[in-house]
DNA sequence: AATGAATGAGTTTTCATTCAT
DNA sequence: AATGAATGAAAACTCATTCAT
C-alpha cells in the first residue's frame, strides 16, 4: 500500500533535488548516496538505475547549471543602442543571473569540485565561463569596429568589465557572503559601465 | 638502531607537507589521514600524536596562510609619495603574494573548506580577506582626506581596485587558470592603477 | 549463484546468537563488531544493516532476556493454596529460571555492562530486577491480610525470601558457579520455604 | 623545572590510585593507560616501569582488595560467648567490611573482570569468598560439636546465613544500590542471627 | 628511574555499489 | 523500473606497548 511514492519521471526528479541540496550543504566528497535517496523517498538501488553513479548524478545537476546560464546569456551589439545603454544591459544580465539563490548554489557546488580537481565537471565550468568572456569579448570588438570604443585589447577589457561586475556580486557570494539588493546591484552597474566609458570611450 | 628516520619536528614537517600536498589534491573531505601519513613516511598514530584531528591539522595548515598574508600586506598612505606610486606599491604587493603558487595552493585549499561551510576555517579566510579590504578602505580614506582622491565610499572604492586586480590575479587561480607571468603582472597592475586614477583623481 | 547463505531473518539469528556468544565471553567492551560479523559468517557493514550500533546490538539482547524473565516469573496469592505449597511454587518459579545456562549468561552480559554503568541498559536489569521484588511483595502483602503471616515489612521479606534462593540459584553462578542440580534446587527451596515458616507463619 | 611530580613510591601510589578510579569507572577494557598515566601525573612509559603490564598493574589493586578482606574478617568459635553474641560478631564483621565504599568499588572492579573471565583474578576472588565460606563454616561446625546448634550441613548454613547478609548488604551494592546505613545494617545482622536461631539453635 | 615520541594492530562506523527478487 | 539486503573497502581515531635518550 505505499502510496505517495513518486515514479518515473517524478522520481528523477526528486533525486535530482535531493541531491542538490546534498550537494550543496555537504561537498561531493561529503554527500552520501544513502542520505540522499532517503531524502528523495527512494530506494537506493533505485538512485542507481537513473545515474549510474554518483560522478554522473553530480554531472547531471553540473549540466543543469550550463543550460540555466546558456539560456540566459545572450545578447549582441547593435548600432540601434547606445554603448551606454548596452554595457548597462549585459551588466545587467550578468548580475540578474548572479543574483538568483539557486545560481550561485549550483556555482558552489561545480566550485567545490572544479577547485578539487575530480576531473569531474572541469572542463563544465571552464566552458561557462568562456562563453561569458566569448561573447562579451566579441561585444568589445564590433563596439570598437564602431569606431565607439578606443580598445586595444578586447578580451582583457572584457574580462574587466565581468571582473569588476564579478569582484561585487559573484566571489563574495561565493564565500558565502549575501546576494547584491536592487540598490547595490544598481550601483554595481552604473560604477563597472562608467569605468569603461572614463577609460575606452571615444569622445 | 633505526637510524636515519626523521625525528620530531622533522616529522612534524613532513607531516604538515604532505598533509598540504593531499588536501590540495583531494580537499579536506577527500582526503584522508590514512595517506598523508603514509606519505609522510610516519604511522597513522604519530600523526594523531602531533594533531589531534584531522581537523587540527587542516588548521595548522591554515593558520600557515594567514600569517604568511599578514606578514607581506602591510602598507600605509603617506603624503611623501605620489598616489600613483603608492597605487602601483599596494597593487604590487597584492598581486605578489597572489603569484605565489604555494600561496595559491593553500588558498584553495581553505576555500573548499569554506564553500564547504565545514565552519572549520570559515572565520579564517573572513578575516585574511577583511584585513585586506580593511586596509586598502584605509588608505583611500587618508587619501581622500589629504584631498587628492575624489571619493564618497572608501570601501566600495578599495573593494573595486582590489576586485580588479583579483579579477585577473586570483579568481582564474582559484579555478585552476595559470599564475600570471611578470608582463601580465605589470599590465593588471596599471590598469587597474588607471582606473582609479582616471575615475577618482583630483586634476 | 550464492546458495547456502541464510537471507534476512536468518542473518539476523545468526547475528544475535554470534554477539550473545561473543558478549558472554568477552563483555561489552572487550567485544569487537569485526569479530562477531565473522563468527555469524555475514559482513560488518550487514551487521549495521540490522543494528545501527554496538549498543543497539547490545540492547537487542538485553530486551530479549527482560521478556523471557517476565513471561516466566508470573503468580498471585490464592486462598485456594495453602501457604506451603504457594512459597514453594515461587521458589520454584524463580529457581527453573535460574537454572536455565542461557537465562544465566544473559544475565551476566548484562551484569557486566550494568556494574560499568555505562548506562546502557541500567534501567533494565533494575526493571527486571524490581518485577521480581515487587510481585514477591504483593504475595506476602495478601499472604498477611489473609491473617496467614505475621509480618511487618513485607517488602524486606520478600527480599529475604528471594535473596535467599539467590544466594544459592543465582549469585555464585554470576560468578562462575556451576548450576545447582536437582537435589540441590530442592533442598534451597524447602529451605526458603521453611525459613519463612519458622520465622513469620501463623500457628 | 618540573617540580611537584611525586617520585618513586610516591609515583606508584599515585598510578595505582588514579588506575583504581579508572578502572572503577570503566571497567578493565574500557581504561586506557594513557589515560591512567595522565591522571597519574606521570609518563605511560613510568606507568610501565612500574607494572609491566595493564594486567599487572589490575592484579595489584585486586591484591589489595585480598588483603584487605583477609584483615578484617577473623574470628573463632568460642564458648566463652552465647551463639548470639558470636552469630552478631559474624555478621557485623561482614557487614562492616561491605559497608566501606572502597570495598565494594574494589570488588566491583574484580566482578566484572571475573565474570568477563579474563582469567586474571579469577582465582583470587574465589579465594576471598571461600575465605569467607570456609572460616563461618568452621565455626559452625564447632558450635554443633559444642552442641549449640542443630546442624546436619554446616557448609550449607554458613552459605546460608553469609548469603542472607550479603542479599541485603552486597548484591544490591554491586549493582549500584547505595550502601546501608546504621539502622539497615542492624535489622539486617538482627534478621540473619534470628534466622539461624530460628531454624537451629538447640533449646 | 623517567620520559617524549613512535607505532602496528585494532576499534566503530560509513560508503558506493551490486544483486536477487 | 523498483527495492531490501548485502558487501568489500576505507574512513577517523585509539590503544597497549616499546625504545632512544
Amino acid at each position: 500500500m505505499k502510496r505517495n511514492r513518486p515514479l518515473n519521471e517524478e522520481k528523477r526528479k526528486a533525486i535530482l533535488k535531493a541531491a542538490t541540496v546534498e550537494f550543496y550543504e555537504k561537498g561531493f566528497e561529503g554527500s552520501s548516496m544513502d542520505t540522499i535517496s532517503k531524502k528523495a523517498n527512494v530506494s537506493k538501488a533505485t538512485v542507481y538505475n537513473h545515474f549510474k553513479s554518483k560522478e554522473e548524478l553530480f554531472l547531471s545537476i553540473a549540466y543543469m547549471l550550463k543550460d540555466r546560464f546558456s539560456q540566459s546569456f545572450r545578447f549582441e551589439y547593435t548600432k540601434d543602442k547606445s554603448i551606454d545603454e548596452q554595457l548597462n544591459n549585459i551588466a545587467k544580465k550578468e548580475i540578474d543571473f548572479l543574483t538568483v539563490k539557486e545560481n550561485i548554489e549550483l556555482i558552489q557546488i561545480v566550485t567545490i569540485v572544479l577547485i578539487q580537481k575530480n576531473e569531474i565537471g572541469v572542463k563544465l565550468l571552464e566552458e561557462v565561463n568562456e562563453d561569458n568572456i566569448t561573447m562579451t569579448t566579441n561585444w568589445f570588438e564590433q563596439a570598437h569596429k564602431d569606431g565607439k570604443l578606443n580598445i586595444d585589447d578586447s578580451e582583457f577589457i572584457a574580462r574587466q568589465f565581468i571582473g569588476m561586475i564579478k569582484a561585487f556580486a559573484f566571489y563574495p557570494q561565493l564565500y558565502g557572503a549575501p546576494l547584491l539588493d536592487k540598490k547595490e546591484q544598481e550601483r554595481v552597474i552604473k560604477k563597472s559601465v562608467e569605468m569603461v566609458k572614463s577609460l575606452y570611450l571615444v569622445k
